[in-house]
RNA sequence: GAUCCUUUAGCUCAGUGGUAGAGCGUUUCGUUGACAUCGAAAAGGUCGGUGGUUCGAUCCCACCAAGGAUCACCA
């Protein structure tokens, strides 16, 4: 055998890593149903991880390159350890996050998503999504990520909406679903309702105001809201207002003149706040709003959806509130009633997408009831049985606290917990036009007559929730869309197939409504592990086990893995206004895949922030290089050694191999235990501070120096410790591992990607 | 306000109940016939502070300090 030439120079990661991925893809090796011919072990358990699906707003960013590292990392020491391994890919059509980009792509046109109404519009939309698929898809592909392309997903196609209409229609039928007056999230720049989970607050420094209301002092820091404020409110053991009884009514000077303001005693009154003394806004407030429930007061809207004043505020009606708080404040001046003001600082809620103010609005929404009892069909969990009664707060706090789904970093289950704690029934309806559009239809009774089988309600509006739009005439879908983790909390099971035919067009369920064993579903799910950064724990990863605990009672993966942000080499966020946003195209083109890939696990710990720094991925492409050295050298050294093991094995050859198993040993534990940074460290060190600094030298003499047995004996050495090198390495760099692998493998060897893990069974 | 995390060499970070490690940087020497380099070696840390548990703590516990994150939120 002769040295291929392109060893006499570096490692040149532009040519070798684009060649390897074609012929892993045209090999079919990332899918387990063409390795199964061979290459993987069908009696094996599985081993399955879905793909985060990438929002399709653009182009993948260094967070999703840390991802795809860790979940390739996995999937091809599995797949190499014989299980039938897969990795499904798919996006996310993300709703409010493509649509608002849409918008804004287009606003520097001059268009607006009216103009072009909602067909035109939503076409726009699907053609920016279809680009950015396609740029995602090929970001994929160069991080060396083995998935299984076909069974690609997208939470927007027809596949995944069925399974979304069945849900919902099952949700609904279970009373967990349901339209309801409440009050909400609504984002005026958005135009739409938003879930408390998306909304961000943000610090803001305003004045506090001391207004006179009656005989009290109120404080407020929103002035422009205050027009209807009729209910007084105080904490019942506030010696201060003893004398003012629950009930109790005042006739007082107000904004635009005399009202009655009645007297409410509340526990939920902090009484060492301001004056102790607050009227309240239920339209407009969350707080408020729950005190106005409880003791059953009217409701007022002060402000519309465009965040201007109502006709209530008389001569301050349109008018946007953010400039008419100073008309009032003058107004209130003129009138004595304003008493003094201070600075003040707190939060606002703002939209994240959008980053509009919220305003909350009392409006008529879908919502999912998480404390309603219900009765939960099957159960495949531990601890709850078929035919329970149950919470959807419940299932999800069950599954993690009785460890049949295992979070790690264990820190987060903790986060977890606070977070369900906290939870209150989930907004699922969306104004906006991109999306799974609400799988019910309404018409009205007056003119059609009443329906079997469909509720009707007191204004005479039939309503028909289906899976399928119902048969008849004048019905109209409800005009909304769903909050885009509703589709992707199904993520584990609706790309498996279910409710249908999976991939491979075998049928999902049974006719007696069970799992079929022969299909993805049966075979992949529970997946084995969900691997995603940890600041989408409540978004999506909270989702999916409330999705799946409900609809198929079993869990949606056994193992959490979360992963850190990647941030710039000083620690800072990377964001647009910085500007300090790496591309990982940009620093692959430089440095390597493999490179930036071990500088991504080495010394970074679960759950861990990550610095990315140049520096580091340097280190490594010298690795790679150093990889590639030492393989010319053995090369150069072994022309006509055969790989089979000689019976004088030197002693000193011995006790490499040894040293060399255990590094195997503790590899691959390391890696079973998720414990990517050791392993990594490990081999990194192994290959250059041992293999190549000592191993290689020591047998550089006896190859010029020893006999011919010696000689026999340290070629086996160095071409069984390099091959057992590039095999441990490969799921961290499999580029180069499998690029050099082609010159040193055997005969019968197959392709390094699906060569067997040497301690797997 | 609640919870959580971090604090280890100049910088960025691993790590372990028993006299501290890596990458980058710095210094010196060597090599340039595996290595657009590489090798050998050196300097550099009271492992945030104070107590406690222990034969022994950087690692366990308590408290404190600084920085950060998440959640909640007061009108």
């Amino acid at each position: 055998m002769r040295v291929p030439e392109k060893y006499l120079k570096p490692y040149d990661h532009t040519q070798a890593e684009p060649t390897v991925y074609r012929k892993w893809e045209s090999s079919r090796y990332f899918n387990p149903d063409t390795l199964a011919a061979g290459d993987s072990d069908t009696q094996t358990p599985s081993f399955s991880i879905v793909l985060p699906p990438p929002n399709v707003t653009g182009t993948l960013h260094t967070g999703h390159a840390l991802g795809l590292t860790i979940e390739d990392i996995m999937v091809r020491f599995h797949r190499m350890n014989g299980n039938k391994t897969l990795w499904l890919p798919g996006t996310d059509h993300a709703a409010i996050a493509t649509q608002s980009k849409v918008e804004k792509e287009l606003a520097k046109d001059g268009v607006r998503k009216h103009d072009l109404g909602r067909d035109a519009f939503l076409e726009k939309v699907r053609e920016f999504a279809q680009n950015s698929h396609d740029t995602i898809v090929n970001q994929v592909k160069k991080m060396g990520a083995s998935v299984d392309w076909s069974r690609e997903a997208y939470t927007l196609d027809e596949q995944r909406s069925v399974a979304v209409r069945t849900v919902f229609k099952m949700m609904y039928e279970d009373g967990l679903i349901y339209r309801g007056e409440k009050i909400v999230n609504w984002d005026p720049k958005g135009q739409t309702t938003i879930s408390d989970d998306e909304i961000v607050y943000q610090e803001e420094k305003t004045k506090f105001y001391y207004l006179k209301y009656g005989p009290f002092t109120i404080g407020t820091a929103r002035p422009e809201t205050k027009f209807g404020d009729k209910y007084v409110v105080m904490h019942p053991d506030d010696k201060r207002y003893e004398k003012y009884k629950h009930g109790d009514t005042l006739e007082i000077e107000w904004i635009n003149g005399p009202i009655t303001t009645t007297i409410i005693k509340d526990e939920s009154i902090d009484m060492e706040f301001g004056t102790g003394v607050m009227t309240i806004t239920p339209w407009h407030s969350a707080v408020d709003f729950q005190i106005a429930e409880k003791h059953k007061l009217d409701k007022e809207q002060i402000i519309d959806q465009y965040g201007k004043l109502l006709p209530v505020a008389q001569e301050f009606a349109g008018i946007k509130i953010t400039e008419a708080r100073e008309k009032i404040l003058e107004k209130l001046k003129e009138k004595g009633l304003f008493i003094k003001e201070e600075d003040y600082t707190h939060n606002i809620a703002t939209a994240e997408r959008t980053g509009g103010i919220i305003e909350p609005q009392i409006m008529k929404q879908w919502f999912i009831a998480v404390d309603t009892p219900f009765t939960l069909r099957t159960s495949h969990l531990d601890g709850i049985k078929s035919g329970a009664t149950v919470t959807l707060k419940q299932l999800m706090r069950h599954v993690v606290e009785k460890g049949l789904t295992e979070i790690l970093p264990e820190r987060f289950e903790k986060t977890y917990f606070h977070w369900i704690d906290n939870l209150h029934d989930w907004n699922i309806s969306r104004q906006i036009w991109f999306g799974h559009q609400i799988p019910v239809w309404y018409r009205s009774t007056n003119a059609h007559g009443r329906q079997n089988g469909t509720p009707s309600d007191s204004r005479g509006v039939e309503t028909y929730v289906g899976i399928e739009p119902p048969e008849g005439n004048g019905w109209e879908q409800d005009p909304d869309t769903l909050d885009t983790w509703f589709s992707s909390g199904l993520w584990t099971f609706s790309t498996l197939g279910w409710p249908l035919d999976d991939a491979r067009g075998k049928p999902t369920l049974q006719p007696d409504g069970t799992i079929n064993p022969e299909s993805d579903l049966g075979i992949y799910h529970p997946t084995s592990v969900l691997e995603t950064g940890y600041d989408i724990l409540f978004f999506w990863v909270a989702r999916m086990i409330l999705m799946t605990t409900y609809t198929l009672g079993t869990i949606p993966f056994k193992t959490v893995y979360l992963h850190g942000l990647v941030r710039d080499k000083n620690g800072r966020k990377m964001s647009k206004s910085l500007g300090n946003i790496i591309d990982p195209l940009d620093l692959i083109e430089t440095y390597g895949t493999d490179a930036l890939r071990m500088s991504f696990i080495v010394g970074n710990g679960p759950g861990n922030d990550l610095n990315l720094s140049e520096d580091k991925i340097r280190a490594y492409r010298k690795f790679a290089n150093k990889l590639w050295n030492i393989t010319r050298f053995v090369l150069e050294q072994t022309e006509e050694t055969d790989d089979t093991k000689p019976d004088n094995l030197s002693e000193t050859d011995t006790a490499y191999i040894q040293e060399l198993e255990t590094l195997t040993a503790n590899v691959t534990n390391q890696i079973k235990e998720f414990k990517y940074h050791f392993a990594s460290d490990n081999l990194y060190h192994y290959v250059w501070h041992t293999f190549a600094d000592i191993i290689l030298e020591q047998e550089k003499k006896i190859l010029s120096e020893g006999n011919e047995t010696e000689k026999t004996s340290a070629r086996y050495t160095l071409r069984h410790i390099l091959r057992t090198s590039l095999i441990l390495l490969h799921p961290f760099m499999p580029f180069i591992t499998e690029e050099i692998w082609q010159d040193i493998k055997r005969e019968d060897d197959r392709d390094l990607i699906v060569t067997r893990w040497p301690l797997s069974k």
